[in-house]
DNA sequence: TATGAATGAGATTTCATTCAT
DNA sequence: GATGAATGAAATCTCATTCAT
């Protein structure tokens, strides 16, 4: 399950859109990378412009305001991410899917963790908005919250019945995968030097399981 | 181990310099607050004068510039978080503290729990700092890095010795712990609702003891 | 050998300049304007804007700072005086021009009174600059020291061998006619009510002729 | 006639005045040197207190305002230049005095540059003054002009009488004494390196001696 | 008298946004 | 569509001056 990165997902939303012209599409790039480098507020539209090779006139051609295009920038990263959350688990593909609870954990962290590496730029962009933004906060919430949510629950409650996990509250062993995933990200984006994702995700894997399986009795 | 806040801290750090008057603690105060709610760039030095209630030159008046104030506000939030991390693990007292691994984690998590808790409002401040700024962020390693190493090193090397705790990389170990703790900032921070600090530390506890346990064969 | 204004030269190098609109080109008059009349220090930038009819941030739109509006004011002041102080004196043309002392003297300031006079403006900028700034002072000697001292040095040499003047050190025979024009330049620019260019170029003339010539003996 | 600096002057008259404490005259000191230093415009009272050792309330105590200070810094120099200037040049006195036109030259001259070396700081400050105050210079001309007129009148009525001065108009002869000293004003301001004193009087007085020498027909 | 914190008016500067070409 | 000059509101910062202690 090769993750494709935000960035082809974004190229393509944009090649799809024969709306987008490539002075546009230079525009939101140079947006994301300086978005992702000084932060929102330390980028001006017209380090925006000059990054992009474009007048400044033009940064406002298509968006009418610096928030508009920092929605443009981090709506496909949403976009992105929602769907990989809401991955079908029907009932028959989780036996075959997840025959241990190593494989679960394996699915999902080495396709998160890649996601998270391919897209750490992204992230961060979406991380600054939501830090200090109540209504964006809320906004994803909404979205991703439930997805979360259900399709995890879906999962849980499978390997639940098979006994291939312990019968904790689904919130608290969310947290603890979030709170793995959140770390990856915060010493990836802190620029720790040696993050070496086989070893990260192999560790986050096998003390996961370690954590979580039924203890025999 | 009851955590005093790093507001009082603050106030202590404030009331020891007798050169500091109290419009000019007022301005700490609100920037303090500012930051925290709205985020450093957010803020205006003219916001800053209104809730603290005081002229806008004021606010220039000993700091001499936004940033000023900021280090300013930032300094005893730093000088508070180290020395907590630098807490003495003499080796006796690791036997008598920690009888066992439960024992550590619980005395480590519930007193960072409640630190964290306690002072939510400034960490934040320091983590906006940080997250974009290089500079501070390995000025800030430097400082607290070398502690945590060290102290929970020593710590883990004694519980290593009467095999209490499995014998993984302390960088690992370390990792999970900190992401916990992350974990726990974020949705303390994003405002989630229902962020029950007791539920939390004993299930943080219980979770990273049986992860950290070694197997018994 | 009629000196053309600084004023028509700073036109023409911002008509060459295409880059200059006119509104740019109206910053730069009123800035020269207002720093002649009330000085640097005394002319805000929104003195200038409203001088020149345009918005205030207009006038940060070129020159990002209030001394880059100085600076491209005196540049063309100084590109214009430095050539006019580098004028060939070959010594052909030296018997030519220089028949006699006082056509030397003559030349020489009927040339540079004109000048100061018609671009008294300007210098004084230039003065007011170099007053109190012992770095633009040392910057301006080094590019036109030289000079002044080369090609009235070449004067000499020719004068001296004629025996049209006398064998005193070139630094003080120059010290003198500067002497001359600076106190010129002072009555001007101190608005003394009587200068009348002609009576005092003839007045100069004549006094330093009397001055340099060598005694028949 | 030895001149005393206008430093003695000013010390004299501070302490003369019982009113002044220690402080005040700190406060002109400084004020004086950084003036001259770094022209008035570019010295804070915040600047004047610190190099006087003194808060800021203090440089307001006995001067109302910042300018009150540059008054009071500048008076007793004016008041220094006018009395020497309006020296009694009784009849008698003159031929005794001025027994040819080179011991004119040299009185007036020795004297002057002198003056003006010893004073070159204080100097500085009036003349920054002036040069874009048209008020403080129609001030000074006022009164410092008549007396130049009047007393140089009177000494040139007599040298004329005597046929030691050439009979060319009063206010040219001045304006080249003056110009000359304007000159080596300029040099000393400037930071000439090479300004000897005693060489420039012998060359300025040779100088104008022959220049206002009538010529023997 | 001396202090120095406080003031507020005003200066410089930034920058998202508009608009004529 | 694209350009980039122009805008003006707002931000940061300075400093002469006041005033309570």
């Amino acid at each position: 399950m090769t993750e494709k990165g935000i960035r082809d997902y974004f190229e393509q939303t944009m090649a799809a859109d024969a709306t987008i012209t490539p002075k546009q599409r230079a525009i939101l790039q140079a947006s994301l990378d300086l978005f992702a480098e000084q932060g929102f507020d330390h980028t001006s539209t017209s380090d925006i412009a000059t990054r992009a090779g474009v007048a400044e006139g033009t940064v406002y051609r298509r968006y009418k305001t610096k928030n508009a295009i920092r929605e443009a920038v981090v709506a496909p990263i949403i976009d992105n991410i929602v769907p990989s959350m809401a991955a079908d688990f029907s009932e028959a593909e989780l036996h075959q899917s997840f025959a241990t609870l190593e494989d679960f954990f394996q699915a999902i962290f080495s396709d998160r963790l890649a996601f998270v590496t391919d897209n750490a730029k992204e992230l961060k962009v979406v991380f600054e908005m939501i830090f200090f933004n109540a209504d964006s906060r809320s906004a994803l919430m909404k979205r991703v919250g439930p997805l979360v949510v259900n399709q995890i629950g879906t999962v849980f409650t499978d390997l639940k019945q098979r006994q291939l996990i312990v019968d904790w509250p689904n919130d608290l062993i969310i947290q603890t995968m979030l709170s793995m995933l959140v770390g990856y990200f915060a010493r990836l984006v802190m620029g720790f030097p040696d993050t070496d994702i086989t070893r990260e995700t192999d560790f986050i894997v096998m003390a996961l399981t370690k954590t979580f399986t039924p203890s025999a009795d």
